[in-house]
DNA sequence: GGCAAATCTTGATCTGGGTCAAGGTGTGCC
DNA sequence: GGCACACCTTGACCCAGATCAAGATTTGCC
């Protein structure tokens, strides 16, 4: 059972939330979870209730799709919980995704009605939309939003390049380990939790998805896991808990510089 | 002699301009050959003039480095004319370009002061620089700016997902055909020809950069050109020169749909 | 013109990861 | 409990593209 906390603020029961339990009405934004991460990040007492004016939440099972790639997309929104992908799919079958998108992030390209990749419910996933028409309106006149969703924008770009990198140049095993670390520190930043040398996470996505995430087969992503097991960089936990007991170890198989430019 | 037009508006006298002809004084932005799709693009004259007044130009030869990833960069710039690339090494010496930047493209990221890639002069390239604080000033308070630059970056992240499609998926052959197919289209824009059947162009890149830009090494790119010579898919002039007798010919090697979502 | 350096081509061989195939494990449903 | 389905693992073999190597072509410089 794929269980994806989405607990606004500080809620650190053992009680883990469903999706389902976070009730699609009109949430008051002061309590949403995502509210000072996503695109209305920025956005003051007035422009929220500009905003809660047009939107309106929907969910999807794991597996659904939320648009096929071409299709007229009416809103835009952000992930409230869960995880979705972007993927570009050949004549052939071949697949590749482009986009990870997680809690806050952005979906839908403003003044483009049709989408450009198939968006799809990785887990369950409940997004917060807004009528695009609207919602392109505020963007004029809303610096906050504008500045906001361009930030956002450059961070995905940034994103993208780092893993052209990995999708270019990097071996089998150093695209696992990328993608383990890109993971565990995503999670980690989500939970606030601190980044001790014990790292432990689910993973998000199925073979299948990480085999499409990294350019790779299922069966290579398979092995490849069970070769970073064997050597005792990362433990599993069914299949798809992941234990890292030194992160530096996991760090070190991803063919990146050791500590190189420390972005701050 | 790598020779690359700049000729602002209908400038179509066979005599080639080298970009040392464009003077790097403070040009008049109405003459300015990018004046209408820069990050400039849409402001009014009065805008014009405050960009006029903390803008540069900057020149460098092919194969210089304009910035190193980490290094610090005082200026965002549009590139004027020719060629630069994005791009990342590994500490084994394993580079992937993540970004090709061409006439009217932007350099830098606005409220951060240091470049996360090496950007590289392809060709010999002319910058328009601006200085950094005053930009990023104006980009707070002038729309007509920021929504450019968004618009850009967003046209950037698509351009970068069709890259990971073609680095993560497609075969040597497909992966050449489809670099042709960018490259033929962006020249055709810029020049303004007609799209006809017969379609020529100088590569602006290296075996080697087209090797680092689609993840191969430089044999493999050499012998798949030599491939699609021999099945009469191309044509060459020398080594740079690239004549397309039939550009479905060209396009059914990408291994991309027929003729697709036609996203207008 | 002639030499050196850069760039490109082509050949021979090797190998990482793909493909094909078989079976294991977990989960939900009747 | 047991069956079905989704998901994952492992093995055997193969091939596209990497690697290693040699030489061809182009360009720039004296």
């Amino acid at each position: 059972m794929t269980q994806i906390k989405i607990c606004p603020g500080s809620c650190d029961t053992g009680a883990k939330m469903q999706h389902a339990a976070f009730k699609l009405d009109k949430v008051d934004c002061s309590a949403c979870p995502i509210r000072h991460r996503a695109v209305c990040a920025r956005c003051e007492e007035d422009e929220l209730e500009r905003l809660n004016a047009i939107k309106f939440y929907r969910s999807y099972k794991a597996g659904e799709t939320i648009v096929w790639a071409g299709d007229a997309m009416d809103f835009v929104a952000s992930v409230v919980g869960g995880v979705a992908s972007l993927s570009q799919t050949m004549e052939d079958g071949r697949r590749q995704m482009v986009g990870l998108l997680l809690a806050s992030d952005f979906i839908g390209r403003p003044n483009r009605n049709t989408v450009a990749y198939d968006v799809t419910a990785v887990s369950d996933v409940t997004l917060c939309c807004f009528r695009r028409k609207p919602f392109e309106e505020m963007l004029v006149d809303t610096p906050h939003i504008s500045q906001r969703l361009l930030e956002m924008t450059l961070d995905e770009l940034d994103a993208a390049r780092e893993w052209m990198l990995i999708l270019g140049r990097k071996t089998a095993r150093e695209k696992i380990a990328s993608f383990l670390s890109i993971i565990a520190r995503r999670e980690s930043a989500t939970d606030g939790a601190e980044v001790g040398s014990d790292v432990a996470f689910d993973l998000p996505l199925t073979r299948e998805a990480m085999a499409d995430y990294l350019g790779l087969t299922l069966e290579t992503v398979s092995r490849q896991m069970s070769g970073l097991k064997r050597d005792g960089v990362i433990r599993l936990e069914g299949k798809r808990r992941v234990l890292v007991p030194d992160f530096n170890l996991l760090l070190d198989e991803t063919g990146d510089d050791a500590d190189g430019g420390v972005l701050v």
